[in-house]
DNA sequence: CGGCGATATGTACGCTTGTACGTATGACGC
DNA sequence: GCGTCATACGTACAAGCGTACATATCGCCG
């Protein structure tokens, strides 16, 4: 009695470019971009090691596509936020929803944000993109605040979130709403 | 006539373990943490490669060395351009020459850094370093401010050297002026 | 329904890595 | 002076890496 060897039935799998570009965030998210291998993005995603050659040119192909995909969706994520908001009092609130729910909400999409600000520090590619995320996020704030409120908030949010995930204690919603407010009051 | 083997003369080189932490994060500034390797900071300081194993247990203890030695640097100048200023409006400059001089003046610190956050995220010891050094600066800060202006001065100070770094256009001075004193006031 | 081109798969290769370890050497205490 | 031991050095090795490529498979179009 032979084992019964788990001979792999997958075959035509459609989507599986973008599965695999997905499967990289959470390897990305989990191991670090150092940690980001060819083979270890295809046992995440459960396929053969072969199928990366084959859908990418490289692995920095790769990372770069995931993080387009991270960025996008967090800078998604800020607009819709902030368009909802009605008056500079309920993008305050937005802003802070933003920073406490959205960007501290889980590990996950912080970890991936400063991996993709450390790549980007050597990768002109991966510029082009944290500065279009920031454009976005500018551009979204200034539905509501004058270009230098703007500019200057959004450093504040960038300066909470990294903060509050680097702190023993985090700050609470509420210390991030007084925070908020004594800068815009 | 065989040719002139260039025998490595080098012995006796009291110092050289520091030399060897210095050198590392030379090269962690320059190849980030993926492309710093024993034989890379070997490189860097001159010395042969088995003078790494020698010296250090592992490649993360180097690591963990220079960047405790980094995070002391920054820290001691926050302390020093802190603890010369007189009044709040002294120290208010003090933070805004600390962000343009010190943490943007080279880019060589500020990309230390980033690679620390993202090490750190992964590391236990690491983030006791930047923990560390974190409740260094508030308890530089309340010199002159109450506690939480100074959690929430040292945030926006952390998102104003990030997003300048990461910007086209970085802030000018009279730029980050403006934003610190519009928090203070 | 037949074949062909896109997709999928397994494997091999050359390279770099961290680390171990045997040997060499010279500074320093006696 | 001389022996000893911390320090310094060169090299070897196994593991893991990115990538290339020959082969297999099957949806789709004619």
């Amino acid at each position: 009695m032979s084992a019964p060897v788990p001979r792999r039935p997958r075959r035509h799998d459609p989507g599986r470019r973008e599965r695999l570009v997905e499967a990289a965030l959470g390897v990305i998210a989990e191991r670090g971009v150092a940690g980001t291998t060819h083979r270890e993005i295809a046992r995440a995603a459960d396929v053969p090691l072969g199928s990366m050659t084959y859908h990418f040119a490289s692995l920095d192909e790769v990372l770069a596509e995931a993080f387009t995909r991270h960025a996008d969706a967090v800078a998604r994520v800020f607009e819709e936020r902030l368009s909802a908001a009605r008056d500079p009092e309920e993008a305050a609130e937005a802003v802070v929803t933003l920073v406490s729910d959205d960007l501290l909400g889980s590990p996950r999409g912080l970890v991936l944000t400063v991996e993709l600000y450390v790549a980007a520090a050597r990768d002109p590619a991966l510029r082009a993109v944290t500065q279009g995320w920031m454009a976005r996020s500018r551009r979204a704030l200034e539905r509501h605040f004058d270009a230098t409120t703007a500019r200057e908030l959004d450093a504040l949010i960038e300066g909470l979130v990294l903060h509050s995930a680097l702190s023993t204690d985090p700050m609470s919603p509420a210390q991030l709403r007084h925070a908020v407010h004594r800068f815009l009051r």
